[in-house]
DNA sequence: GATCGAGGATTTATCTGACAACAGGCTTGC
DNA sequence: GCAAGCCTGTTGTCAGATAAATCCTCGATC
């Protein structure tokens, strides 16, 4: 005798994002209850455990939020959608893409150096170890928008450096040598470009520039890169959700 | 007869805590492999889904990595502290004590107003509504370094405007309303002052400023706040983790 | 001796079923 | 009318079992 169709065997990164969609289709609205474990245990499948571990998610992204022994109801964070998040870690080039930007990518020095001790510690090397300077511009319709000061540790990148591509995404440039990062430590400021920098490369109108300094890590903990990005002041800002 | 010592009962959330206080007193480095969930049943007690839950959470933090069949492994996140991020919603007030600023407050203005159309979508106002409108400025050592412009529902507020004090937190303020919000979805850019602003409150030595725009909500789901602060670009830096 | 495969050990992933704790409404007895 | 107690629904925790992935060991085979 065939035995019941056994629910099918559900993951919790697949029950997540199946609650996120549903509470998305349900219409509810912040305050809502939203249905209980055994409701959607009952529509999406999956065993207790699995699905309380989903939710367990999303109330630590916020989303909802649980009483005990009354249920689970939708938080003010469950109906804002944050379009493209800062604090998601992606290159310039495509969080430009999705601002609507087409950039040019304009290099203005590759280099090989010794680096200053800030740049040296953040990377973690030890005395003597060099690094790749990367100094580009990049242009939106052949306006400047975009200057970018990078710094990357020399053994991430086993070719000669005036071997490599540096016009494309830097984060898939380090991907194509297997060392791709996945994460990093952030500090945004508000200031002026680097007189010496407005002066050499003609940007004196390029007015406050908001700046994300960040060092990027590989998942296996390392740092590999290091960027300091002027973003012009007129045409960027940036989403975040605080909770 | 004295049934044994069962293993206490241990909460999700305590578990967390624990887990998180055991990986930064073992000297873990990132890739090293954390304990198993069975030695942190042994160690810690609680159930294996607690535990689960627990991790998962670490997981979503970007702390841990699980690797089927392998064991959880430490990422670069779970070595990098991030003092206070500027993703986890607290007051100016609070966020420039941290800085090591004692603030001063200045009102320049308290009013009662018909607010502009984009205040009012963000509000979720209604045809009529009104809003509060402060306008402050924040002074370390006799220096301005914050201007403040903030938009409340008049409705959060029972008492008459010029009967409330306005000097300290404004969500602390709130908080005595029982309007106080919890969470906001937030913008970041830098500018200089508003003209008029900078004309007439002699700022016009205030440089470029870091701006975090914001819609603040009440955990119920609805909107209390709408928030403009200028930061003195040479005296703000903000932190945060991008993952 | 080297190589490949089977099998066992370890670890995470999911499932099942149960009991505990809390909130809220209902009944019942006074 | 009112309050204590009970019942039900919900989330929180527990215990043990099975599934799946990875890695290591050991033995057979060439």
């Amino acid at each position: 005798m065939e035995p019941e169709p056994k629910a099918r065997r559900v993951g919790t990164k697949q029950l997540h994002e199946e609650i996120v969609r549903l509470l998305a289709e349900s219409g509810l609205k912040p305050g809502d209850q939203i249905p209980t474990e055994a409701e959607l245990k009952e529509r999406l499948g999956g065993a207790r455990p699995t699905i309380r571990e989903a939710l367990k998610l999303l109330e630590q992204d916020g989303v909802i939020r649980a009483e005990h022994g009354r249920g689970r109801f939708l938080t003010a964070a469950g109906s804002i959608r944050i379009d493209r998040p800062i604090t998601t870690f992606e290159s310039v080039t495509e969080m430009a893409r999705h601002f609507g930007y087409n950039l040019v990518n304009k290099i203005l020095s590759v280099s090989e150096e010794r680096p200053a001790a800030d740049i040296a510690k953040a990377l973690n090397l030890a005395k003597g170890e060099t690094v790749i300077r990367l100094e580009r511009l990049r242009l939106n319709d052949r306006e400047p928008v975009l200057y970018c000061l990078d710094h990357i540790r020399r053994d991430a990148i086993s070719d000669r450096v005036f071997d490599v591509d540096w016009s494309g995404s830097l984060i898939e440039t380090l991907a194509r040598y297997g060392a791709r990062p996945s994460m990093s430590q952030a500090r945004v400021r508000a200031t002026f470009l680097p007189d010496d920098v407005a002066a050499r490369h003609d940007l004196r109108d390029f007015g406050p520039a908001l700046v994300i300094e960040e060092t990027a890590y590989r998942d296996s903990g390392p740092p590999v890169l290091h960027a300091i990005d002027y973003h012009r002041g007129d045409r960027y800002a940036f989403s975040f959700l605080r909770k």
